[in-house]
DNA sequence: AACTATTTATAAGA
DNA sequence: TTCTTATAAATAGTT
């Protein structure tokens, strides 16, 4: 749909991709917001063009927590609940061996004191050990999949990724998540959120 | 770009409104591919139809959890990864509880035994009881806020959300990913995946 | 699911 | 970038 009919393959000239990157971004956004408005649809949409750009559009009244939250409960794909269920397991093996240590105390407290809760304790010891080490372990190849993930996945295929702020958001809610996204916007002018409600097409001017 | 021009607002007839969804779906996912190879850009698109039915396309070579990663990573806006630091600080403090309370059994062993011991022993166990309390009340409110997240952000609006099987996937990589998605597909022959790759119209429609 | 009259998106050029 | 415009593509209404 243009002056003359294009074969859809990667366009090698990279200002001609970036050109067409940009039209055909507004033209999917603003489809993905009829879809959204005409048959009251859930829509996320992501995009990084090859130059590490990063623009979205989401629906309104639903949140990308909640959208990530709901796409990861229909699919069952989830490796950080799965992780946080670990850890929580872990606790639970810790506060178990702290509860058997404090019992250990009162006993030898009471001057209740021989070979066999020597012997116990030494094993207490051991299994407290090897769960810090098991902790460790988990907690560090938690990072380093992290990171690989992170350089692997992209970073090798493009350059310009914007780095995280390290702002941490802690409340659950669309708004707070919104309010996020604006801090973090100050600093990264190219990063756009293309909001929901009725759409405009200023919306798809600021990048 | 039909018969007739519409207007953008919510199609009542609900006949219509999947006729419409169905079409525009298709639409979408077409130029999501396309943009994907000719601007050699990453594209996530996820939606759910107003019956709660879910489509999703993802660019080749990378994967949604990736894509997930990289979302938080880029907008700075991360529940999981703050929570996750909150319980490894939660870890190091009862790793140091636990190294206090051998340093008291080792110190009781060798018979010396006093009434400051036995004053910082209650204070250990009281430490440790309000960590373990901390360590609950945290867990607790995570699941609710979870699950407040997933029942007043969409569940409240639609009906039919498939129902996650609780199937974990613990590897990070894309293909696993994938294969998890796989294998939930066949028990839920209304998710389609709308693989990368040259774009092919049987794709779309399984649904 | 098909068929088309139209509308809409966009490729190329400026 | 942004605008123009000829043309390709998407799709609304119909069968």
């Amino acid at each position: 749909m243009g002056r003359g009919k294009i074969e859809i393959k990667r366009i090698e000239n990279a200002t001609n991709r970036q050109v067409t990157y940009s039209k055909r971004r507004n033209g999917i956004f603003k489809k993905a917001q009829e879809l959204t408005v005409l048959c009251d649809a859930k829509v996320s949409l992501i995009m990084f063009s090859s130059t590490g750009k990063f623009h979205e559009f989401i629906s309104p009244n639903i949140s990308t927590k909640a959208f990530f939250d709901l796409y990861q409960k229909t699919t069952g794909t989830d490796l950080w609940i799965s992780h946080y269920e670990k850890m929580q397991e872990n606790y639970r093996r810790l506060k178990e061996i702290n509860k058997k240590s404090r019992r250990e105390i009162r006993q030898r407290m009471g001057g209740d004191l021989d070979d066999l809760n020597i012997k116990e304790l030494q094993a207490l010891e051991a299994k407290m050990d090897s769960s810090l080490v098991a902790i460790r372990d988990r907690k560090v190849r938690n990072l380093e999949e992290r990171h690989a993930n992170l350089v692997f996945d992209l970073l090798d295929q493009q350059d310009g990724i914007v780095e995280s702020e390290g702002y941490y958001n802690e409340a659950a809610n669309g708004a707070s998540n919104l309010h996020a996204l604006r801090l973090y916007q100050i600093h990264h002018p190219n990063l756009v959120l293309h909001h929901g409600g009725r759409f405009d097409s200023s919306d798809l001017r600021l990048a």
